[in-house]
DNA sequence: AGCCATGCACCG
DNA sequence: CGGTGCATGGCT
């Protein structure tokens, strides 16, 4: 299998400048997103796993990719997060508009980088629209 | 659907 | 006891 990279534009809220604490990144229901990551059991209760990341300077970073899906069960929520990110984030200085950028090899190594933010998504009214925030870099 | 927000458990 | 992450509610 070749290398998949996948990248996303972080929001207020995953960078920490929201003053959230819950540490965690939304990842669509994307196939092609989910598809990088681990498959998670949906007849599970919140199914994870844990991920090993190696950034530019040889530092290995867990991050933990989960699913909630309690909606599949008695709850309203049915969404992927990884989480675990804050202490990545804080080193690397990272605010909203920065783009994180995941890879994967043939062995299932994950790999963590970073872009600045680019200034070409500035919506009129000074706000800034991110969408989703993630694309596929390659399949 | 995606992002923002938060009470609480846990751990240093 | 303050920071961190979990799990989930809330808002747009």
């Amino acid at each position: 299998m070749a290398e998949r990279t996948i990248a996303k534009v972080l929001s207020a809220n995953d960078s920490g400048e929201t003053g959230a604490h819950q540490a965690g990144i939304l990842v669509p229901r994307d196939e092609r997103l989910l598809s990088f990551f681990p498959r998670l059991d949906p007849s599970r209760y919140n199914p994870r796993c844990h991920l090993n990341f190696l950034d530019d300077s040889g530092t290995f970073w867990e991050f933990a990719f989960i699913y909630y899906n309690n909606s599949l069960f008695d709850g309203t929520r049915n969404e992927y997060r990884l989480t675990r990110m804050t202490k990545y984030i804080r080193q690397a200085n990272l605010v909203a508009g920065d783009e994180i950028t995941l890879t994967r090899n043939d062995e299932d190594r994950y790999h963590i980088s970073h872009k600045r933010k680019q200034l070409t998504n500035r919506a009129k009214g000074g706000a800034l629209k991110l969408g989703t925030g993630w694309r596929i870099i390659e399949i």
